[in-house]
DNA sequence: TATGAATGAGTCTTCATTCAT
DNA sequence: TATGAATGAAGACTCATTCAT
């Protein structure tokens, strides 16, 4: 990675994120990287093959320290660990996170960019098998409460995640490593398996796919 | 409300949902709302201006609902009502939806569009002074566990929301409605006050503002 | 001439002098007098039109203090009054000097505009008639310098509506009729036949800065 | 400059001289510049780029005759080298002068167009400085007329100014050269102190139509 | 007379992208 | 690798003007 694509790819991720990526000009990550209109072009595709780029980068990111958590022994402490280790990669990352965030999801419309864009689909597939396996396995194992599959990410990250949109948008101001310790201690009440009310016990058994 | 201004929120909201504020043209709004351009430019002040008085109606009709949620009488049905009413929006308005859950909130860069953007914050601000409030009350009466009132809401909306993201753009297939049913229990779960761990409770109970 | 007409006049002049008549457009005009668009084109057929109708009652105004100063007895007397007179007018009406001296001529493509266009034609040809005549009789009388009657106007008044153009426009300071004292001496002794009167010297030498 | 900025340039100003600034598109000069529209912009800001560019350039290229002329010798040589050459140069340069004299002077809205007004300003004040200056010095060694300062410039350049607009529009046949003959004597006697020289009334009375 | 909705041609300007050097 | 001139399609927005009520 030569220092002229590292120059370019931060200066694409801060206008990204200031701006967002279709506000975002050629031009302008041009001039941010002190690069040539010819020189940007020799290195990335596109613009788009740039934000996918960028994209597949921060979502590998976020993934490896997602799924080190999985390597906790204790379901709780694997929950835990999810939600507060999200909550810390954002704090940590603020510029990845709001790129994250708050871009679409690159689509593959051009044909060179899609290599980038298979190479994203797979890393998400592959995060999601690890997790949402993980997750399968303890229910099944009568660890945590009975879900359908797909539900478990939006109840344990749905909170964070929720949490890290307005606090990258700047909205929130509490930290969001301060939040994680409640946000983490609430992602297992709703996952463990009750001696709580039975009312709820009940509810919650009745659907999951 | 003429009927042409109403032939153009439509057509807007429509583009907006398929292709993104951005990539939408006002060429595409024209012609699907069967109206000249200078007929659109002599309603709206701008595409920006037509995107903010979409977001204001969206957000309004589902604070009306948010809102309604909390004449519920338990604190146990009004976080249930909060969660199922969410859902059960979305799936009723999923274009509505989907504007909001992916355009940018709107910023007001043009003097005319500066009514409508602030009306929206104080939309929003209501809103919050509402449900948060609530919360905050439950709180103190030792209702619900104690948290950061800057919290509530991501924890009883967040995964309804993560939930709906996903949804409203195909990845996932289950009906909100069917989610509702272990989202807002899941809800209730991570709020109310336990006759659950002890452990749980001490964490809990450390941190709050 | 209804009040209605009036406002639309006063207003368009002000626009017309505050940012030229290209850069004014019919909904700046409108709103400054609170008229309906409907009602401005009941009442004047185009911009040009209200443009032309402005010019030539500036133009009109103009002309009837020069043609004043004709009836001066003296040569010397007459000269001077035209400066003057021109100067005072300038003092006193700045918004129509303003207009008339940064305005474009106006033109007749639209075939009713021809009318005032005409009109202005015929105010520019009398006038130019009374006098550039009356200094071609005064040169054949011998009562002043030998010119070729074209240049008998830039001559006399050239110096003036230059200062009037930096006056209007903000470049200089002093006052236009005070600067007439010196603008009109200066202009009959250009014209006169030589040997030079004392009392135009000493008026000469009496002010300045 | 390269040959793409000079066509741009000759195109402008041919375009704007026949049409005014305001009427002609860019359209216009891209297509009589043989230049694409990116070409164009890639080399100018901007329309009101573009005419300040070419206001600077008509303005040194005159401000450089005028000056050239104070270092004639006797005070009536300047003078009348300052209104000869003024008129020379606008026979010379009727398109410049055309521009210069009927174009709005350029203002600096955008912010890169700044640069060339605040050059256009500094010349503007160069020129004054060296012209008005001379004038200063010529009155305080009591070789010519007291004036306040500001009305040198009209008395002595008005006259031709007022002439150059009109044979610029088409409305004076005679040209300028001609014209130079009468107008610079004109101006001299209305500078001179006292005694008329012969010479001067011989000039002024051989040519007249 | 007055109103304001409707029209649509026209203009400026931006921008991703290519390519010769 | 680097440069920056060149391209031209595409888009937002303006504006004079018309016309039904």
């Amino acid at each position: 990675m030569s220092d002229t694509e590292d120059r370019i790819l931060a200066a694409a991720l801060s206008c990204f994120t200031e701006l967002g990526v279709e506000a975002t000009s050629i031009a302008m990550i041009r001039e941010r990287a002190a690069v040539s209109t010819g020189s940007l072009y020799h290195h990335f595709e596109n613009k788009e093959g740039l934000a996918a780029a960028l994209y597949l980068r921060g979502v590998q990111s976020f993934h490896k320290v997602q799924v080190s958590a999985l390597e906790q022994g204790r379901p709780q402490s694997v929950v835990e660990a999810l939600v507060s280790g999200h909550l810390r990669w954002v704090e940590v990352n603020p510029a990845w996170a709001r790129f994250l965030l708050e871009s679409p999801r690159p689509e593959a419309s051009n044909e060179r960019v899609k290599a980038v864009a298979a190479a994203l689909r797979e890393a998400n597939r592959a995060y999601a098998a690890s997790v949402v396996g993980w997750f399968a396995a303890q229910r099944d194992a009568g660890e945590i409460r009975k879900l359908p599959s797909e539900l478990y990410l939006p109840v344990v990250l749905g909170p964070a995640q929720e949490f890290a949109r307005h606090w990258v948008s700047g909205r929130f101001r509490m930290s969001p490593t301060a939040a994680a310790v409640e946000l983490s201690a609430s992602a297992w009440r709703s996952l463990q398996t009750c001696e709580v009310g039975d009312d709820i016990v009940g509810t919650a058994g009745r659907s999951f796919s």
